[in-house]
DNA sequence: CCTCTCAGTTCGGTGAGTGAACCGACACTA
DNA sequence: TAGTGTCGGTTCACTCACCGAACTGAGAGG
């Protein structure tokens, strides 16, 4: 949500959690952590976001127990971003979300599938595997696939790509 | 989402949805269409929104099929909004992301509470009847009853006074 | 050294959000 | 028939978030 900060006025638990998640940016980053982007650079080249809004996002989200920084090497200095439970509790709001979107303003077929990792059967709008009858299929049980839309100039980035090339674990690192 | 319009590089539809949805205060305005909410003096003083901020959210919302304008009177000409069936849709986002701020952002007590309209059964976190076992309890099922947090300073604006004051089966007329 | 990469920060310009004032149609009152 | 109030906006000046391009700084590699 292309947003503002507070909404002071509202006491309301959605107001809060759109002061956080709400903002331009924000749950796209989210989403990308989902697919198993971990670095700074990765989320730079995927989301075409300017350097300055995905360095705050990243801060805000870390500040507001989203994302964990992971010290991957010391020297030099490098950190990845990884989703914390709270982040995770996520899954269940973006992908309705996208399935939503998917369903009423898609221009072709869907790019991605989302599949019960653990029987393969691809997951219901609400989440749910069909097939187990499984409630919540926990982000990490879900395996994401490229769909049958591939766009004609699809985007070379290494993140695209890695996406295209192969089906995937979400949560597992991508690269 | 305080924010731009397009995310043009993306072609996920996540990122489609958020273009009409992820704006500033559009998901508000949303909840509340699901409260009954439905005329623009009512968001305007339930959701202390800038005036103009209200129509051009409104308008976005009518063109993308989200809210539907009706003529309630012609003279002088009164419009109320309403959810269509795709707005109706979006109940299956704004729930699970209430629920989600709630749990991890709240001060108190949450302020409202949601159950199953034909059992009585509070709705868990996934906006499932744990009585009944019914996965998805449509929006219209629901009723949504004030909860035990009331704050210090309640709002005394008309659709704030009447949430709190009864029971309310979301998208019947609030007022 | 020189160059490259990575992860940011800085900075000037633009556009969305803000809030107060204004507007026009109509109802109600005297 | 003038005066007042309501409702649903529009207009406007201001600010602040976002934008993109340039810059920085630490280290690796040659």
């Amino acid at each position: 949500m292309a947003l503002g900060k507070g909404y002071e006025g509202q006491n309301c638990s959605l107001a809060r959690a759109l002061e956080l998640v709400g903002e331009r940016w924000t749950l796209l980053v989210v989403r990308d952590a989902f697919y198993g982007v971990r670095r700074y650079g990765a989320f730079l080249s995927h989301l075409d976001i300017p350097r300055a809004v995905l360095a705050d996002r990243l801060n805000t989200l870390v500040d507001a127990g989203i994302l964990q920084r992971h010290r991957y090497q010391e020297s030099p200095p490098r950190d990845e971003y990884l989703l914390t439970e709270r982040g995770t509790e996520l899954w269940s709001v973006i992908y309705p979300l996208m399935r939503w979107g998917e369903r009423h303003f898609a221009t072709g077929e869907p790019l991605r599938t989302f599949r019960h990792a653990t029987c393969g059967t691809e997951l219901d709008p609400a989440g749910r595997c069909p097939a187990c009858g499984q409630a919540d299929v926990p982000p990490g049980d879900v395996e994401s696939r490229p769909g049958p839309g591939i766009p004609a100039q699809p985007r070379q980035d290494p993140v695209s790509v890695a996406l295209r090339q192969r089906p995937h674990r979400l949560l597992q690192p991508l690269l």
